[in-house]
DNA sequence: TTTCTTCTGATAGACGCCTATCAAGAATTG
DNA sequence: CAATTCTTGATAGGCGTCTATCAGAAGAAA
């Protein structure tokens, strides 16, 4: 049973394979009546054309653009490693990826990046800011011809064609669930460490996280948030401000970056096993922290899996493939102490 | 910049592309000497075969077989599923897998099955029993040149090649910090359910379980595991008499299949508030139960990223071609109410 | 009808590798 | 040294699709 063809196609709608081909590309002007004739036959074989063979013959590369932010914290330095590392082992695939650093706290710095970025690309992925001089330089973006997919930080707004993200408001859920969880019977206040109360991410998960304290655990108090820049500085700072200023303190939860900072604190402090602590992302940082028991939950998005799937995304769009939206849902990871990969 | 070709590596080593290829390809034979050379100007350019025009070229079909096992299990029968799935959507990859349903309980059955196995495929994925006479079976089945890989439950010590699974004893040891994290200071007794002592997967996972409850959490005292065979009825009935038994119980960790029956009892006794229960697989009735607050974690596996992982396992191996192992990992998914997927 | 446009057919030559065959050169054997 | 075996070279044809070109055929306009 040899697979089916174009020429299969071209013989059973009584047509040149010149013909279906034109049709398949949208190479040239064809009939109306004639490209039904092709579409049927196309339905009646159920056919797919061999995309190793349309690569293989495009001979084409893909060329993409990765916009993340320049900065210190541990998560965006290994997105930008993982970045790398997909670069070049897609070159194999024909894939270029090209990696920009910008300041993305920046709106309009950002926005200028965006709108720098020549139509040499088939694709742009960005970790954006939720801005509307960002979203401008987006939809500017798909306007002149270039797929672009947002990851880690979503701008829902805007003509992105997907986000390769996890969904943070659950993220946030997810947090004060296990906080909550922990701390069982115990009552005390929580504390909130937001990087900047403009990126989406953030906001959506100090929603979800603040959304299920006061519903499911009342008895906890939740602190004014405080907000950081994601600098670990700054954060072990106002943590430490915060553990001297409330003495029932029983949980924290660090919806940005910096997480050091916290764990810095909390270790001076001698109250780390006392106190939950929630983190997010994966680092080695992180990592340790939770080996030691400073950190008690981490979530975590994997950088890998994004990349991935918004490459893939941006290959399929680049040659109108299709999607297998279940396989590129990115997961909200947990990790406790014994689950580390 | 084009791509670096066979064609450019028999000019940098002075040789014809025929034999580049037979040293590529293993063809015939070729002088030592000769093939150093070919080796060379490989590193030299580092060329990397295009995979795409090899397997173009190759037309050949990968026909591998996917050994499960019967049952009424929903884990099992969705792992079915997903099989189907992803070998509807392989045929366009030249991917043909089969499917054969066996009852892997029972060693002898699974070990006949095994060798039934013709030479007709290329690659073979089984839930394995470990067990000597199913690891003779497999190790058969290496020796006649196909690959081997092991699904969901492993067999160490045979010859196959890969196993696409998570760590078990590693997913006992998250239950168990789980469970003694959200008992926090309340003592009592937890139960354990297995489906089968000799299913290499529940043994670790009841092995970790307990040795993070030994250490960890000392004040709850673990009840004699109850053996299941994964068949939820059972579980029910024994799930209620330990209910009935114990009226200081406090938790339960069911280490294999057969979840609805401890949903059920749970529930008929009232006591689904107070008793935390962790569970395995994430299925249509762990789901719900987990929403309505029966079950308190899932610890999962994913289905498709295990096939999905065998199967570029086994087309690696069928064409020789390289790993990224980082890739291959499986995690351990942790789902509360709020990261579900 | 004739003259233009539009459409369609036929075909060649890539893309990078695989398979197979035949001939010629090199190395081995007796 | 001849006869044999082992290695290599050269080359053709194919995998399924894309791109491009040129020549007809069909339709529309004059």
């Amino acid at each position: 049973m040899a697979r089916t063809t174009i020429e299969d196609v071209a013989q059973k709608a009584g047509l040149s394979v010149a013909t279906v081909d034109r049709v398949l590309n949208g190479r040239a002007a064809v009939r109306p009546q004639t490209v039904e004739r092709v579409e049927r036959a196309i339905r009646l074989l159920n056919f797919q054309p061999d995309r190793l063979a349309a690569r293989l013959a495009r001979g084409r590369d893909y060329h993409f653009c990765f916009v993340l932010p320049v900065g210190n914290n541990s998560f965006m330095i290994e997105f930008g490693e993982e970045v790398r590392a997909t670069a070049k082992r897609m070159v194999h695939e024909r894939v270029i990826i090209d990696l920009r650093l910008t300041d993305v706290f920046d709106a309009p710095t950002l926005a200028a990046t965006l709108d720098s970025i020549g139509d040499i690309y088939d694709g742009v992925a960005v970790v954006a800011l939720d801005h509307p001089r960002v979203k401008e330089a987006i939809n500017g973006l798909v306007d002149r011809g270039v797929t672009v997919v947002t990851i880690v930080s979503d701008v829902p707004s805007s003509k992105r064609s997907h986000y390769a993200g996890i969904d943070n408001s659950s993220a946030g859920r997810t947090a004060a669930t296990l906080m909550g969880r922990y701390l069982g019977a115990r009552k005390g206040k929580v504390g909130l460490i937001a990087g900047s109360l403009s990126l989406r991410d953030h906001i959506e998960r100090r929603f979800g996280f603040e959304q299920v304290m006061l519903h499911e655990f009342p008895h906890l108090m939740i602190l004014p948030v405080m907000e950081s820049r994601d600098d670990w500085q700054r954060v072990e700072t106002a943590t430490t401000e915060m553990l001297a200023a409330h003495p029932d303190l029983v949980g924290i939860y660090n919806v940005g970056a910096g997480a050091r900072g916290v764990v810095a604190a909390l270790e001076k402090s001698g109250r780390q096993d006392t106190i939950v602590y929630i983190a997010h992302e994966l680092t080695d940082t992180t990592r340790r922290a939770l080996v030691d028991g400073t950190i008690d939950v981490i979530i975590n998005q994997n950088a890998g899996h994004e990349i991935r799937s918004a490459v893939r995304v941006l290959m399929a769009k680049a040659d109108k493939g299709p999607l297998i939206e279940a396989m590129e849902k990115i997961r909200i990871d947990i990790f406790v102490r014994d689950n580390l990969p």
